[in-house]
DNA sequence: GCTTGACCTCAAGTTCACTTGAAGTTGTAG
DNA sequence: CTACAACTTCAAGTGAACTTGAGGTCAAGC
């Protein structure tokens, strides 16, 4: 098995070796060693950041995703955890259909400005309800899409 | 017409009162005098404030949103901005769709351990290519539902 | 044996949208 | 008249997820 150093995890990952390392201190990936000083991985890594990857997307913080990672960097989310976050999804897929709905309509609208479209100003109130109504959510980025430099 | 203090416009608006001296620092609404040194607002602000909640909602910056505001206190936006974020929506929607199926199959997949689920582990794949492949996206608060204080 | 460049560590900076805290001012109730 | 609550300003802090910069180390190639 041929261990990986950090930029070819970066390369085959995409993601930044910076961030690379700023997971392992975090203790969601792990380095089997060094050759010198340079940290070697073992090829699941990639595997892992994928499973990192994906938790993101599903909008779980780091944290949550730390606490759903076996020491062994196998994984241990119950099915519960994962039905809930689809539920929270499901929610937020309304939320965003019902904006994209509205954005639709108001760019298509007759109405000679925004404001005295009917449905634009249905939008609003339910944008300025929205805000206070559905149950408590943390800001969570979501499909972040970082763009490496160089 | 008459005016609204700072702590009736956070009452209606259920806006913090420090957000709405922020707001207005930034230029996203005007208060129209004081009485002492207290601000005094005109109610048509609160109608301003389900614009600002409006563009947050749909994932614009408060920036995006100054710039669509006209000096007036009227709106300016493009029929084609708007459809452009509607479009920038529809794809976020199909991705979270796509989690939410993935995250609903494993919730209730019968493989003793995700990462044995074929399923789980094409959502894996599909997140580490998401977080390279879409057309990039800044982190933008989605549906951020600030619970206040007191 | 020396240079080079890729890596290392650690602290501090970035962005966004606010919040919090300290210290000051003011209209109003008593 | 005085106390007080509710506002004010301004600077600094928050949190998430990293990035950037300064200064250091090391294996490999010439």
């Amino acid at each position: 098995m041929k261990l990986l150093d950090i930029a070819e995890v970066s390369r085959q990952s995409g993601i930044a070796a910076s961030a690379l390392r700023f997971y392992e201190e975090k203790g969601l990936i792990l380095s089997v060693g060094r050759r010198g000083l340079k940290r070697l991985f073992e090829p699941k890594v990639l595997e892992q950041l994928g499973l990192i990857a994906l938790g993101r997307a599903a909008g779980f913080t780091l944290e949550e995703i730390t606490s759903m990672l076996a020491p062994a960097g196998k994984l241990k989310i119950s099915r519960d955890r994962l039905a809930a976050k689809a539920d929270e999804l499901d929610s937020d897929i309304r939320y965003l259909i019902a904006m994209r709905n509205g954005l639709r309509h108001a760019a298509r609208c007759s109405a000679p400005s925004h404001m005295e479209c009917p449905t634009f100003r249905k939008l609003i109130r339910a944008a300025a309800a929205g805000l206070l109504a559905p149950e408590g959510k943390k800001p969570g980025a979501r499909r972040s899409g970082r763009e490496r430099k160089s």
